[in-house]
DNA sequence: GTAAGTGCAAAAATTTTGCGAGGAT
DNA sequence: ATCCTCGCAAAATTTTTGCACTTAC
């Protein structure tokens, strides 16, 4: 159902090389959020010869062709996830540290209303929700 | 009501250095969410003597002690503000790089009910919008 | 064939740190 | 007096870029 990283790479008109449909590979099958030096380690052990400025490169590509997203969490670097999987937000359990991921087309439709209002268009969202179990 | 920067410096037990009080009355004075180099400009506009690794150190400092919250907002550079102002969330202009704050009551009341029905009792979050300017 | 992509190394940008001098308590 | 903090410069980290060679279309 929904497009594999490399089908979509492919729609945008992106060039096809190695480098590329290895970097695609190794997003394609992570479940984690990993920095660009995590990736290039995955894409390494396929193929040594690709280099860290690549992978740079190549994750600037997908993000602007809206294949992936950055995440910043605060540690000074980027980390990446599958753009189209990541239609979750967070709610986190600030005793036991646990999160729950959920989705809710109601609270993605005020966002546009929200942004509409203040004159943008929104291309996309983080929220975290802070909370703790019900007794 | 709230107390000043200057204050919860204090209640911390901080020593009160002349470049943090600059630095603190840099912040105090900011409704924009400013990054290093800009709370180092406002502050050497004061005191020309004050270094750079000072404001850095001094964010870190006031971070842990809970007085400023570090903000990434996609652009590589940690963004500050006073923790203690009042709730809002953040419309970001992905194109210019401009931070638009709001409040939505409605969407305050929304995420109560998501966590709600969840199972959870809602404590805080944070949301982040990224957005373009409609034409 | 041609425009775009790659690896490498150097550069840029952001943040941290070692050190001796100076300041707060 | 004793730590702590400062400014400076160097180092560390993360990301970008110039260049010559290679590759996808």
């Amino acid at each position: 159902m929904t497009a594999t990283i490399l089908d979509r790479c492919e729609a945008k008109g992106l060039r096809l090389t190695a480098p590329r449909r290895l970097i695609a590979e190794v997003l394609q099958a992570a479940s984690d959020h990993p920095d660009v030096e995590t990736i290039h380690a995955r894409a390494a052990a396929k193929d040594a010869s690709i280099s860290l400025a690549t992978v740079y490169r190549t994750m600037n590509l997908f993000e602007d062709a809206g294949i992936v997203e950055r995440r910043e969490f605060g540690d000074g670097r980027a980390r990446w996830e599958d753009a189209e999987r990541d239609h979750h937000d967070h709610l986190i359990d600030v005793q036991t540290g646990e999160v729950i991921e959920f989705v809710d087309p109601e609270i993605e439709a005020l966002q546009e209303r929200i942004a509409a209002r203040l004159g943008y268009e929104l291309k996309g969202h983080r929220l975290e929700l802070f909370a703790i179990k019900r007794k």
